[in-house]
RNA sequence: GGCCCGUUCGUCUAGGGGUUAGGACAUCAGAUUUUCAUUCUGGUAACAGGGGUUCGAUUCCCCUACGGGCUACCA
């Protein structure tokens, strides 16, 4: 690896919607490529038309957009010069490689039918043991090392079904630096003959990244951990084509585990804890299945892709929020881990929180000003869909949220008057002279003329004084007369935002409805 | 079953032959706040077990246990 330029990809098949551990295969690659200068890459790998699930391929791009994870080639993204990006178009390309190998003894043709194998499968199973098509039972079995020449061009005239199967060497042992894990050696007996042309002329995975990642001129390429079995096998195909001088470095990254228990973690933990594993919502067109995303929940993409970069993942200091430019110059393959990370929801929401507190009042309110109309059915020229207003409802409900869109929930009570009262505090807290105290106030506060929380407060203390009460007296209920509940934001600060004339019509309808004798 | 990968607080992790084993989330307690939230302070809490190697091992090696992955004409 010298001078040659950094290329890296993602490749996933369109099955279905990505899973977020597959968003952090991409954002690592991403993030690796983009460190060095390299190029990132999207490759759709279609080659087994049964699982293609439509729109799950436009599902992928949409979901690396919203995090920023922009590829400079491939599908959807345009750009390189190495098009198709989509293995099903590729699909002539592949078939000149595997005859290449069964021309030079790395690979055969073989005629098995899959009834066949299931029942050979079955039978190991009975016996307690896996069958593996490999080196010690492929001379038993119909392929073209067992069958006369004659017979083997005879079935293919005939248009006999086969596939192309790689022959893996007897008493090898196949040794290769991962980059996450280093140097790993496994026993070449222990592979199988993995098909790598199926019957249908479309290529297997293994074939097809080989050859793509080859003739892409991939360097890195960062994959799951469930590939690491059958690592042996690439390597086996990149030195039978000659390749392996010129084959990327492997990094397998650890996986995503279940919050809780034990196992990978899937949609149904999501289901069943209650949150998303998916990064944008999901309507399956096959099973109809709806699957919620983290992106209709409320999570900014900057909070979401900095949450997965640390599962499994930390730059070696105490920095823990991130955006994606500073994600990409920490970044390193030294310090992902070696072992799964169980995902933790409730640090996925404290990244937003985060990443929602560091976001200047204006951007959120132009974020918010939208669903707020709509929720409260606010004229366009409402005052309180004003920049001015909604910042300062912002910065006043920043500390009590997590995500944006709680906002108008939360703080319901800026934006419209109660019209239920807490009896509790009332009831408590209400004596002779309330009523007098909370007529003068407001006569008071509507010709108050610079009308500031500080002013508001000021003036509060005076008019209970007068009436012989301590402010502490008197405070709560003036919250419950304008907000029609006890806790929440701020009082003056809310006093001042809400304005003179909303908080004296508020003080006035409170005290008619509360109707005290 | 076989093969491969892994194992530091409940969780994400830092660290690394000699440390009071650090941080974050969660949790608990206290302070601040008229309330709730925020904020601040503090606490509980971890090197899976057994053998080596070594003056010394949580750190290196081996074994065991446990966890995970793979074992398809799926990726």
């Amino acid at each position: 690896m010298s001078e040659k330029k950094i290329r890296t990809r993602f490749a996933p098949s369109p099955t279905g919607p990505l899973h977020i551990g597959g968003v952090r295969t991409a954002l690592y690659s991403y993030l690796f490529a983009k460190k060095h200068g390299g190029d990132f890459l999207l490759r759709i790998e279609d080659t087994d038309q049964n699982r293609f699930v439509p729109g799950s391929e436009e599902y992928i791009i949409e979901s690396l957009k919203w995090c920023g994870i922009e590829p400079c080639e491939g599908v959807g993204f345009g750009g390189g010069s190495f098009a198709p990006y989509r293995q099903s178009e590729r699909k002539p390309m592949y078939r000149q490689y595997a005859e290449q190998l069964v021309q030079s003894g790395h690979a055969y043709f073989a005629f098995d039918t899959s009834e066949e194998l299931e029942a050979l499968r079955k039978k190991a199973e009975e016996a307690k043991s896996a069958f593996s098509y490999n080196a010690e039972i492929r001379m038993a079995l119909s392929n073209s090392l067992t069958l006369l020449e004659d017979d083997v061009v005879r079935r293919k005239a005939a248009g006999e079904h086969y596939v192309i199967r790689l022959k893996v060497p007897q008493d090898e042992t196949i040794t290769f630096t991962d980059l996450i894990r280093g140097e790993i050696s496994f026993q070449s007996n222990t592979v199988d003959d993995k098909v790598l042309l199926k019957s249908d002329g479309m290529p297997t995975y293994h074939l097809a990244h080989i050859v793509d990642d080859y003739l892409m001129q991939i360097t890195h390429a960062i994959r799951g951990e469930e590939w690491l079995p059958s690592a042996p096998a690439h390597i086996l195909i990149y030195r039978y084509l000659g390749w392996e001088n010129v084959m990327p470095h492997y990094a397998h990254l650890p996986l995503l585990l279940k919050p809780d228990g034990n196992g990978k973690l899937s949609k149904r933990d999501g289901d069943r804890l209650g949150f998303p594993v998916f990064p944008l919502d999901w309507n399956d067109p096959v099973t109809a299945e709806k699957s919620s995303g983290y992106r209709e929940r409320g999570y900014y993409p900057e909070a979401f892709v900095n949450m997965l970069a640390f599962l499994g993942w930390n730059p070696g200091t105490e920095k823990e929020i991130f955006s994606m430019d500073e994600l990409i110059a920490a970044f390193s393959i030294e310090q992902i881990q070696h072992a799964g990370a169980k995902f933790d929801p409730e640090k996925a929401k404290w990244f937003n929180e985060q990443h929602l507190r560091n976001k200047p009042d204006i951007e959120i309110a132009n974020n918010i000003r939208a669903s707020v109309a709509k929720e409260f059915s606010f004229d366009e020229n409402d005052i309180r869909l004003s920049e001015n207003f909604l910042c300062k409802a912002v910065s006043l409900l920043k500390p009590r949220v997590q995500f944006e869109n709680e906002m108008q929930s939360v703080g319901n009570y800026l934006f419209v008057a109660p019209s239920t009262f807490d009896e509790q505090v009332i009831s408590k807290k209400w004596k002779e002279g309330c009523k007098e105290f909370f007529s003068e106030l407001q006569n008071e506060l509507s010709s108050l003329d610079d009308f500031t929380a500080e002013n508001a407060k000021q003036l509060f203390e005076t008019v209970a004084s007068k009436n012989n009460l301590k402010p502490g007296e008197v405070l709560q209920l003036f919250r419950v007369l304008l907000i029609g509940q006890a806790g929440g934001v701020d009082l003056f600060g809310m006093v001042e935002l809400l304005g003179r004339d909303e908080t004296c019509r508020r003080i006035e309808s409170a005290l008619k409805q509360i109707d005290l004798e």
